[in-house]
DNA sequence: AGCCTTATGTCCGTTGTCGTACATAAGGCT
DNA sequence: AGCCTTATGTACGACAACGGACATAAGGCT
């Protein structure tokens, strides 16, 4: 048995979905690309060229408002794709791409995306079931902003976050956090404070180690749960067989 | 020429912009269906056993939450479908569905929609750029109930709710409002009290009449025009022709 | 006309987040 | 070691929305 590079396409769980036909097929194309934190992928209404297949990197979706605050819409990590604009036909959004956790992924040219798209088979299901609790995940977010703590909300965006990657580390500072979550700096300090008291978290600099997650399960809204079951059911029940081809290690299915 | 029933599918924009062949093909089964304020069209979680098509009524979507209390995600209205879930593949999703402004649509049985969608023509690629839409108004609602006041809100969702319609009136109680938006009815009694003060609407016991669009629309955050020109963008250079075959009133491209 | 339901108006103390300003501390760099 | 940048901590007044309680008013009903 050769080992395998690193970085294997089929970390992405979407990738890892497809029928081994397709997933030839589209493989050729792929190409692997470092995501250092804070780059844009995507620029509000911008034309997108490629869509990525996040690997070990998490994506931030947000809205940049006129007065320069913004908002986190939704986040795309190894279960998602990005640029779903692309094949629904509105080539743009107008929100942003921003790498909000530094890794790799795969990306692909956004005029064989639709060539695939167009065959309308597995792949346009399978990435109009993403699509789908991508929706989800957003309604959830204007849910959560209307009615929830910024505690509460810190403790959805840890977890969906965590999810979306091996460790049980973030490499986040918590204005960065305060961006994402579009509350100022000293809200996150004080609810960051408040869960590292509670010995849910630990951070230090830069860091945020999740050091109870049960706990922290029990702290956040219901929010995250509606999501994540809306993943599991939407994208667990494909094939993961297709994960087993792969030497990378596996992360169980779908999410978490 | 003869005269047509009040009621015709073509009030529904997205019939109204498929092609002849497509809408002749669907026409036949579209059921008309009334419907009264406050009725659930799907309940969380439920399984869908139709689509709708609103012509002269408004639904939310909202999420209910666990301790009763709800907020909205979106709206649909005459420009688009209720039951993106249906084709995007879940079936289901954990909104609700409401009756928010008491009129009419067409509906059509799911198996019905899925086969057209399946088609892979000019249906799936509407029904997509809507679906595409819808998560733009999805994404600025969490947005803007993340940065802005309740009484710019409202005037979003008034105006959002005007361009569902074709006349300046709607009929809501105040407490359905503070429903929908997610806060409490007191606070929409003072933001609408604001904006009757400043002349821009009028209201009493159930009826609110916009008396001053272009003023509304100053006041209104950006988070308005965001989706309205997204609507725009995605949904009006679709062939309006189409609509000259119909009889009924036509109402602009796409919204207002 | 009078009643009664329902819609709207007002008040008050509380809470969460904001805006601003500044203090401390951790770690990289010379 | 000492410096300097950057991350985090803390404090205080302002304000919007909340929760609850109650007052008024409009319109349907008998």
């Amino acid at each position: 048995m050769p080992t395998q590079s690193p970085h294997n396409p089929t970390q992405n769980h979407l990738l890892a979905a497809l029928p081994a036909s397709e997933f030839a097929r589209l493989s050729v194309h792929l190409e692997l690309v470092k995501m250092p934190l804070g780059e844009a992928l995507y620029e509000s209404g911008g034309r997108m060229q490629h869509v990525y297949f996040p690997t070990t990197s998490i994506i931030s979706l947000l809205y940049v408002m006129e007065d320069g605050s913004s908002a986190e819409i939704a986040v795309v990590g190894n279960e998602g794709i990005l640029g779903v604009s692309l094949f629904m036909g509105g080539e743009t959004t107008p929100s942003r791409a921003v790498v909000q956790s530094a890794g790799y992924g795969y990306r692909l040219k956004a005029p064989l995306l639709k060539q695939e798209f167009d065959r309308a088979g597995p792949v346009l299901r399978l990435l109009l079931r993403y699509t789908q609790a991508l929706i989800t995940q957003m309604a959830q977010t204007a849910v959560c902003n209307r009615h929830h703590s910024l505690q509460q909300q810190l403790c959805r965006w840890l977890l969906l976050s965590l999810d979306r990657l091996q460790s049980d580390d973030l490499t986040m500072t918590q204005e960065l956090i305060a961006n994402m979550l579009g509350v100022r700096r000293e809200g996150v300090t004080e609810a960051a404070g408040n869960l590292q008291r509670a010995g849910l978290i630990r951070y230090s600099r830069g860091h945020i180690t999740v050091v109870d997650r049960p706990g922290l399960e029990k702290v956040v809204c219901e929010c995250y749960a509606v999501v994540k079951k809306e993943f599991d059911r939407l994208l667990s029940d494909i094939p993961l067989s297709k994960q087993l081809k792969a030497d990378a290690p596996v992360i169980g299915p779908a999410l978490s």
